[in-house]
DNA sequence: CTGTATCCCATACGATACTG
DNA sequence: CAGTATCGTATGGGATACAG
């Protein structure tokens, strides 16, 4: 028989058409490998986070980081009740599956920049 | 003295504030790495990648594959010169330094999927 | 067969001001 | 300090028809 094949991939509502795209839709964006990059091997705090990303705003930020901790890859963890607040962002035991991918997304931007650069 | 690690990272005329979204700004998008996984392992015409991705369309699929031919990552090759034309779709030597990437990206995906499927 | 042309829309993202 | 609220915009991508 002629399967066209139709396999469907799916995460949290979302079905997606191919594998590769399921991965995309989850982490893609502008924002959200950057994120995962800057956590990578340390916690960091909203406003550590910020500076290591002059150019986004707070808005989207804090978008990006609700959409994370919703797909479960990083944990927030409020430390006071009263402001000054601290909140610390990690990665969770499921964003840490994703710790070879973001590794050689990053490692390529760097020989892809350090090639055409010169 | 205080560098608040101001490091750029370049490509085609365009400027990332990262080296892993100089990589999701390349292979970032919807369909990109749709595209580049299907031709892995084998050259691909037109017609033959979209059946491959069943809800793409037409428009979206032509400039992706425009994009991707610009960026030096997959080469078009036509072989007929008048009608019904026949044109191929493969990796070039720079676009097969990312098999790693979507490969790994795939593999993510499908694990995810196995995963929150029962 | 391999695309373009046109039109349209949803959504992602930015700018700025403001709050618990 | 850690965000929301509001508003505006750019662009990625869909639908459909048509062209070389």
């Amino acid at each position: 028989m002629k399967t066209t094949e139709e396999k469907k991939y799916t995460f949290r509502g979302n079905t997606y058409p191919c594998c590769a795209s399921l991965t995309m839709g989850i982490i893609g964006g502008k924002w959200k490998t950057v994120i995962l990059y800057h956590l990578m091997n340390e916690t960091l705090r909203y406003n550590e986070l910020r500076k290591s990303m002059p150019t986004v705003t707070e808005r989207t930020l804090s978008l990006q980081l609700k959409a994370l901790e919703e797909d479960g890859l990083i944990e927030r963890k409020v430390f006071t009740a009263k402001p000054p607040l601290k909140v610390e962002y990690s990665l969770t035991e499921f964003g840490k599956t994703l710790l070879p991918l973001i590794q050689i997304i990053a490692d390529w931007g760097v020989v892809v920049a350090d090639k055409y650069s010169k």
